[in-house]
DNA sequence: CCGAAATCGAACCGATCGGTACGATCTCGG
DNA sequence: CCGAGATCGTACCGATCGGTTCGATTTCGG
């Protein structure tokens, strides 16, 4: 989902995967997340998704005990990946939180440019079953994010650091929404100069 | 949706029409657009639907044709709908710009704050069913909304307006976002704040 | 008052889907 | 080399769903 994640193959994913259940499980969860991303959690059958994995149901099953065990250990594991990816574009963008919040934006609009992207994935699943454990994966994702914008804003001496994460999280979700169902050119960059003009100090040099 | 929108009454909505197509018609859509909003597309069938109507399956087939068909006039009708109501708190709020763009977040907050508040109709909608005709339902949403922010940029005297009602698009929908999957309380008014920032003049008065 | 149109209610159909069962095959540890 | 467990492939089951059909009933325009 986020780096450019393998297009859709139509052919088995597993291989060289001798009888080892845990990695049998991981590349389970690995190969169906994309497919589950692109059609939708309801738009691909248990049977079609086994085929294209090139597993019978009967392993799917037994690893997951359900299409929802499947969908949500899949929605967990694609949460940290997404959390832990955004954290490392800050990571690597120096100290200055400006950078560090430019380097969210940026990453991002790599992101809407990515042909395989459509939208962020916990809330197609929410949208699609509100059952409560994929709200609560969700909530628990959004959680994950407004936690490491709410720390850029604290190193940015912001006067209200949980509500100035908050705004930015609004903005990198609707950013998110508008290059999903609108137009996906420029969102990460408008996103990104509406981000800075809030912070509380115009240090962040050329807007460009 | 947007106004307190009825709950869900288990009961024949269908009442006092006389045989008048038109009519019934609808009342159809407007009888099934909290159903459908509540419990997700797919997540109530046809057989259900008609019977919490006190429709008969023939009926609605007659009008609609399809199930997708009844969900696209409904979708339509819905954005139209919103877009009027959210067209028509602008006109309330006054000359002011700034004045116009408190009234959107207001009216949202109070729409996030309806226990009814299942976010954005339209996108969750896309998030389903990503078949083309509700994906351009909801392009096409965006754009009345973008239209509607836009036209504030201009009054404001932005010096580009487009990318401002874009960035104010990202607010809306981001506060939409969060407040349906994260918090209600008080997301209208945060992003009501970041929208006003992002204001040319700082000509807000008290920002409370 | 009659016939066309609208509606009802219920039965029905074919397709799909999630999940289970089972025998055959394969792999690895002891 | 053998037995336990993982996997496969396939067939199968019950439920649900979208959509159709049809006879009976109601309503209204002419």
């Amino acid at each position: 989902m986020i780096e450019p994640s393998g297009t859709i193959e139509s052919m088995p994913v597993l291989k060289g995967s001798t009888i080892d259940p845990a990695r049998t499980r991981a590349a389970i969860l690995e190969a169906a997340t994309p497919l589950l991303y692109e059609r939708g959690l309801d738009g691909i059958g248990v049977a079609e998704l086994c085929a294209r994995l090139g597993v019978s149901k009967e392993t799917l099953y037994r690893h997951f005990g359900t299409k929802d065990g499947l969908v949500q250990a899949m929605l967990e594991a694609r949460s940290e990946r997404v959390t832990r990816w955004m954290a490392e574009a800050v990571a690597a963008a120096g100290q200055d939180p400006a950078g560090q919040l430019a380097a969210v934006f940026d990453a991002l609009q790599a992101w809407y440019d990515d042909p395989a992207f459509r939208g962020c994935a916990m809330l197609n699943a929410a949208a699609q079953h509100h059952v409560e454990p994929v709200r609560a994966i969700t909530a628990r994702h959004l959680d994950r994010y407004l936690d490491l914008l709410t720390g850029i804003a604290e190193r940015a001496g912001a006067a209200d650091p949980p509500v100035l994460g908050r705004q930015w999280l609004m903005l990198v979700e609707g950013a998110t929404v508008v290059a999903a169902h609108h137009d996906a050119a420029g969102a990460g960059e408008h996103a990104r100069r509406a981000a800075l003009a809030l912070l509380p100090a115009a240090r962040t040099g050329p807007q460009g």
